[in-house]
DNA sequence: TTTATCTGGACAAAACTAGGACAAACTTGC
DNA sequence: GCAAGTTTGTCCTAGTTTTGTCCAGATAAA
């Protein structure tokens, strides 16, 4: 039986450069040193070259201390805490702190315009209704009408999108609760999900790798691009959230895909999302577009221009890109 | 058919040339023989002619060591490793690495038993090699096929719950690539998802709240059961991983539930878990049973004990259960 | 003949180190 | 509520180590 002592006994023996703690804390190197320096955080071992060297107890306490600080703590007041007092502090901030998801889940798909026409006002109010009643048939018949009554892309971008929007602004303000919001989630991963396989498929279809990068754990906008280009002809890789940028790469060089899609959300500012696109881009061969799309693309704007990735505007503008790659027509976006 | 055999008994025999290594690592030739000469990464074998010829044991090597370097890990530190020494050093780094590659890490159902049934490993064979040459559509395929040839329950049991295992231990062995795990991951997620609508609704079912702890992000297990209580006439509530405590008893009590059921995966000794299930206990009707399965479900056996709640021991078990209930003819289990 | 590989060395780019500067965000004192 | 101070993340320079790429001239394979 695993009890509590098995875990706090950490190895102490110093081994890990710093590269590898910044990977495993979600930290930027930077950041470790300034910590070492200020307050002293961890003291690491040195190499011969005076490499610091850091041990698995130095990293549980950086880890411990991130999340004490996205928990409001200061890094002053951490800083000197031994491993158990920084995990009695965690856990203790973690039962009051709303849990991460609320603030995880403004989900804002941007690339889905708020049209908002009158008829789809309608259906998502009744969506939003079968929801809060938690009446899952309900919302899955809702769904299934809605896809009937106009084609998929509009049906992407006047309810689904409006809708997400809708369900985690709700629940940030505390109007639905978070079990809603899941159950909504969930419901819609499988439903948004299936539709990439109502086309018919030839084999001849060039594909396309969908996915998010890294840290970027909401999958909903893409799987909505991999619904999306199935009617257009493409054939999605989908890879589901939080990918690697070398598996990316791997995956699209031995698919012979002939682009790839990445959705950003959430969170916007995640250090490590410049690393990923700039290493994804390194490693596949320049002719194959990248496009960058969701909520958080627009905070990395500058950076997608140096890279040459292309952010479309929209979904009917990454369609339309799409389109004339396809047909052999592509001369990248305005 | 290949199978993964072919990659896990590393033939040692030297025969490739240095093109083809740089090929099947994404290494160029200039850098391996780099690493030779600086560090003796490899020391292939040489032809009459001085050419060097590498072996898949090689090839494996430098494979791994280009993950390691990924992750953070120098040269000099991985350089002299062995091959297994590599796949511990790679598989403790997917497993720590933040955002813990929500898959990368051991997928153990714990609740399908490993059968094995001969002509069950020819299907999880071609459904791998499906995987392994990223081919989606051979994939559903024959996913489908296999649920037309077996009922639901034991398709899952026989066929999903060992797939699942050897993908996941594939992956933490380096055998297989994180892309092709997240692949299927996501294939399975809507697979599986989309399982539960098969059956007619008749507005009758008792419901079922289905759903992970917070800290608990693996999801096929909950998906899985989901499927299977549909079968038997229940109506699962779906709430997707990491839900709060609180949030699923005010689903529970919400929807009029007559059970809960949860599932627990990795990190099976997260401090949350005591937390989380003593809170649960406490915020239901006793008269609500919750199950509590998975692989971790073992680790937290005591616990479990003391709070009354449920720990079937297979799906099969569950099911029963859940018959009784529904019967009420439930006395609890032995 | 052309292309691929070999060796050894040179060079360049990345990554790391130390120290410090700077600005934004947050606190404190009035 | 505002100004002054503190905290904290990021960035810069300059020197070192580590790592990736390239070149030249020779030999082998296609």
């Amino acid at each position: 039986m695993a009890t509590l002592e098995t875990i706090s006994s950490v190895d102490t023996s110093p081994r890990h450069p710093i590269r590898l703690v910044a990977n495993r804390t979600g930290l930027t190197v930077d950041l470790i040193r300034a910590w070492e320096k200020r307050y002293h955080v961890v003291e690491p071992a040195r190499s011969d070259t005076k490499r610091r060297l850091y041990s698995d107890y130095d990293i549980e306490r950086l880890r411990l201390i991130r999340i004490a600080k996205q928990n409001g703590r200061r890094l002053v007041d951490v800083a000197p805490l031994t491993l158990e007092a920084l995990r009695d502090v965690v856990s203790e901030d973690s039962r009051y702190e709303i849990s991460q998801d609320v603030q995880a889940e403004i989900y804002r798909p941007s690339w889905t315009s708020p049209l908002e026409s009158s008829e789809s006002a309608d259906d998502i109010d009744a969506l939003l209704f079968s929801v809060q009643t938690m009446d899952q048939h309900r919302f899955d018949q809702l769904l299934q009408e809605g896809l009937v009554k106009q084609s998929l892309p509009a049906f992407l971008q006047t309810v689904i999108g409006p809708l997400l929007a809708e369900i985690g602004e709700s629940t940030r303000l505390g109007k639905m609760r978070i079990a809603h919001e899941h159950m909504a989630t969930a419901h819609l991963r499988t439903f948004i999900g299936a539709l990439r396989f109502r086309e018919t498929y030839t084999g001849n279809e060039p594909k396309i790798v969908i996915t998010t990068p890294t840290g970027q754990l909401h999958e909903l906008g893409a799987l909505m691009v991999a619904a999306l280009v199935s009617v257009d002809g493409w054939l999605p890789v989908y890879l589901g959230p939080n990918t690697p940028a070398d598996e990316i790469a791997a995956c699209a060089m031995q698919s012979g895909a002939r682009a790839v899609s990445l959705s950003l959300t959430y969170p916007a500012d995640d250090p490590r999302i410049p690393t990923e696109l700039t290493r994804l881009r390194s490693q596949i061969e320049s002719k194959i577009p990248i496009f960058v799309g969701g909520s958080a693309a627009s905070h990395h704007h500058e950076l997608i221009n140096r890279l040459g990735l292309l952010s479309p505007k929209s979904l009917d503008d990454l369609r339309h890109s799409l389109n004339m790659l396809r047909d052999n027509r592509f001369q990248g976006i305005a």
